[in-house]
DNA sequence: TTGATGTTTGGCAATATAACAAAATGAATT
DNA sequence: AATTCATTTTGTTATATTGCCAAACATCAA
């Protein structure tokens, strides 16, 4: 075993903590099956603007998606495709638990 | 896309959350290599019994986390492998971004 | 009963957090 | 140059969480 050090598990542990929030864990879902700009999210969500910006921002400042400029609009998409399959995993074992 | 639905991400997010302390996600990375219990995280980490036992507490909760008595002791191991591939991307992305 | 191993509860202080509104940015279009 | 559109940043407020410790409680084995 390792000894405990904030330092080293900080940055792992803020990638999931930024999935652990309703509305990310779900933009993240949504971007496993494509990428989607800002006004999307906002439709489906009924959160203001600024809202799903702030979560967004959150998702990338973890390094869990990534940005391009396409147009007039932004578009995210998830960078690690490690984070689709924890992701069916998790959803997977739920579904699993229901039956 | 999916419309949001707060009771649908709610679970799957709450497993996120819970691995997104820096305390539980180092527990987590433990386990990986093999079961442990409770006295040998306190050792290393100079923590409280109880701040540890709560710590676990909440993996398990988030089913993370499963346990079996044996002896005087409880042995705590992950329950999913891909929890422990996620884990491991994580950490392999961090390196990679270091160099 | 004693000792070892964990869990639960209570409390606190700090911190975080989510959300909205309004102002600001920046690119693209006119 | 001015305007428009898409998004971000900032400010604020309120709320909730949370992590931690300490002390009490539970369980089991010797």
């Amino acid at each position: 075993m390792d000894t405990f050090n904030t330092d080293i598990c900080s940055k792992p542990a803020a990638k999931f903590k930024a999935l652990g929030h309703p509305v990310r864990f779900w933009i993240a879902q949504q971007l496993m099956k494509s990428e989607h700009c800002v006004h999307e999210f906002v439709e489906l969500t009924q959160l203001d603007f600024s809202t799903i910006s702030n979560h967004l921002s959150a998702l990338k400042a973890a390094d869990i998606l990534s940005t391009e400029k396409r147009g007039k609009e932004i578009y995210y998409r998830l960078i690690c495709p490690c984070t689709r399959t924890f992701i069916a995993c998790v959803n997977g074992k739920l579904e699993k638990d229901k039956g």
